[in-house]
RNA sequence: GCGAAAGUAGCUCAUUUGGUAGAGCACGACCUUGCCAAGGUCGGGGUGGCCGGUUCGAGCCCGGUCUUUCGCUCCA
């Protein structure tokens, strides 16, 4: 499967020492996955979002961003199916402490029976999930006689439901206040705002509407460090289409996409597209971009044809008409398209899973010894796009003057792309903590600078360097940076 | 949630049968130096993940717990 050995544990360790991800509350023993994003991961986390924002909601000028917030009307999560689906019972075994889906434990256990009987069962248990009769589908375990494929016992505990979204009190007073959800997706945000954007912005459609923010889902297990947590971030594009046009531009959407990806230099054998065979109540459609991380191919964004699934449920609970007009001309019948409610391609992308991705592709240990001496650096290739730092500003020495030049480049610099300026410690040693942190460009200043203005640059990949005027510095990066 | 492994300084790890914790790197100051992990001197930093038990005495033995990694499981 995977092309990588599994560098997974170095990563995460990579990230701690050098600043990029701590693990939460970590003098207080930590809180099982969660993350905090330290001085350099935050920036690396920024650059992404940028990078995103900019090629969804810059350069297409038929898209425009929202921000929406995490608590909504509890109804939304009623209308958008996720206070039904979005929850699984369970029933554990007490003999052997093993948890199971009751769906799961029932299916597994008609796949043995003949196919009539077992169908039978199968619609008895739909009615009663459908009906949330937990002491039902617990009846129906026990008559049954299903036994733990562990222990092989009946002793079961009462079924009970594990919603995944995290709920809270809205008000002071617990008593008086309604339970109001953490927001498990930020989808729904762009969905009730739909035609408050598309009214005021005067969009016509085809149009996008682009998201950036967290989620939360209650994950019964959430493991593989930022790959899966309970807390994360989500950045998203609903593009409302004419129904019947869905096809076509889930597939310019899974291209395009595909292309954003491809453009962060990584290449196209670490990406796969898994078509969803199994699809969810509201699509028609729908596909994972797989990477292949260190622990093996996994999603990293979705594109799903929601179709007009959302909005429909969104009137239906509300009463308030989601409905578009459309004044362009039906070549089929010389009319107008009139009013419809769009349907819609989303595309979701993981943050979070985004920077684990390109940690990933950009983290590499480097044998660097020669017949002298043993010697090797772990350098992070980022983009330079993307990079914390873009540049380091390295005086090769305090005195005589060369530290006040390094400061005035500095200066120049940093109101334009982020810089870091170190004088402590030998050159090399500079350049191998600036390896570690991705900088792609690093640049000394020596007492040749003094003389003619010129400056030693070091390009991070291939640690060659050469001499550039000092004034050139700037537009170099800037250059590199596109 | 189940199973396995792990947790000692910021990092990587020692401390072989229980006897009041150590190295290298890193960090801070000063001196020497100056283009790919420099040298010297001095210094800061650990109630051994946490809690409890056995013991005259626990980093080490026992129990519990938390966290992480790996494999299952789960992932509208």
């Amino acid at each position: 499967m995977s092309t990588n050995q599994n560098n997974l544990p170095a990563i995460i360790s990579h990230c701690k020492e050098y600043g990029f991800i701590f693990p939460s509350s970590e003098i207080y023993d930590g809180l099982s996955a969660v993350y905090d994003y330290g001085q350099w991961g935050v920036e690396l986390k920024k650059n992404i979002k940028d990078l995103w924002w900019k090629s969804m909601v810059y350069m297409h000028e038929n898209i425009v961003g929202i921000d929406s917030a995490i608590f909504m009307h509890p109804t939304i999560w009623k209308a958008s199916g996720h206070v039904d689906n979005f929850s699984d019972p369970m029933i554990d075994n007490l003999d052997s402490k093993k948890r199971y889906r009751v769906d799961h434990l029932i299916e597994g256990f008609v796949e043995n029976l003949d196919a009539e009987k077992g169908a039978q069962i199968i619609a008895d248990m739909e009615l009663l999930l459908a009906k949330d009769d937990f002491d039902g589908l617990k009846n129906m375990i026990v008559n049954l006689g299903i036994k733990c494929s562990v222990s092989n016992t009946c002793n079961w505990t009462n079924v009970r439901q594990f919603n995944l979204m995290f709920s809270t009190q809205l008000g002071s007073v617990a008593e008086e206040s309604d339970t109001i959800y953490l927001r498990p997706e930020t989808a729904q945000g762009i969905f009730v705002n739909f035609l408050n954007v598309q009214k005021t912005g005067r969009m016509k459609i085809p149009f996008g509407i682009a998201q950036i923010g967290k989620a939360f889902r209650n994950e019964i297990v959430a493991r593989g460090f930022i790959f899966r947590m309970r807390e994360f971030e989500q950045m998203e594009m609903q593009f409302f289409v004419r129904p019947g046009t869905q096809k076509e531009w889930y597939e310019h959407w899974k291209e395009t996409r595909m292309k954003w990806h491809l453009a962060l230099g990584i290449p196209q054998e670490k990406y796969r597209f898994h078509d969803h065979v199994k699809l969810a109540h509201y699509a028609d459609a729908a596909c994972d971009i797989e990477y292949d991380f260190p622990m093996g191919f996994k999603e990293v964004e979705g594109i799903h044809s929601r179709t007009d699934f959302d909005l429909t449920q969104h009137q239906l609970y509300s009463k308030k008409k989601m409905q578009y007009f459309d004044n362009d001309i039906d070549e089929a019948t010389g009319k107008a398209f009139g009013n419809y409610i769009p349907y819609v391609i989303e595309t979701s992308i993981g943050l979070d899973r985004t920077i684990l991705m390109v940690l990933s592709e950009a983290y590499t240990e480097e044998d660097l010894s020669t017949a002298e001496k043993q010697d090797s650096r772990v350098v992070l290739k980022f983009p330079i796009k993307i990079a914390p730092i873009k540049l380091a500003i390295l005086p090769l020495m305090k005195k005589d003057g060369l530290a006040e030049i390094a400061k005035e480049l500095m200066q120049s610099c940093s109101e334009h792309f982020f810089c870091f300026y170190e004088e402590k410690d030998s050159i090399g040693k500079r350049y191998r903590r600036m390896d570690a942190l991705g900088t792609p460009f690093c640049v000394t200043i020596d007492h040749q600078t003094k003389e003619d203005g010129t400056v030693t640059i070091r390009y991070r990949n291939s640690m060659e360097q050469e001499r550039i005027h000092m004034n050139d510095v700037k537009e170099l990066v800037m250059k590199s940076m596109h």
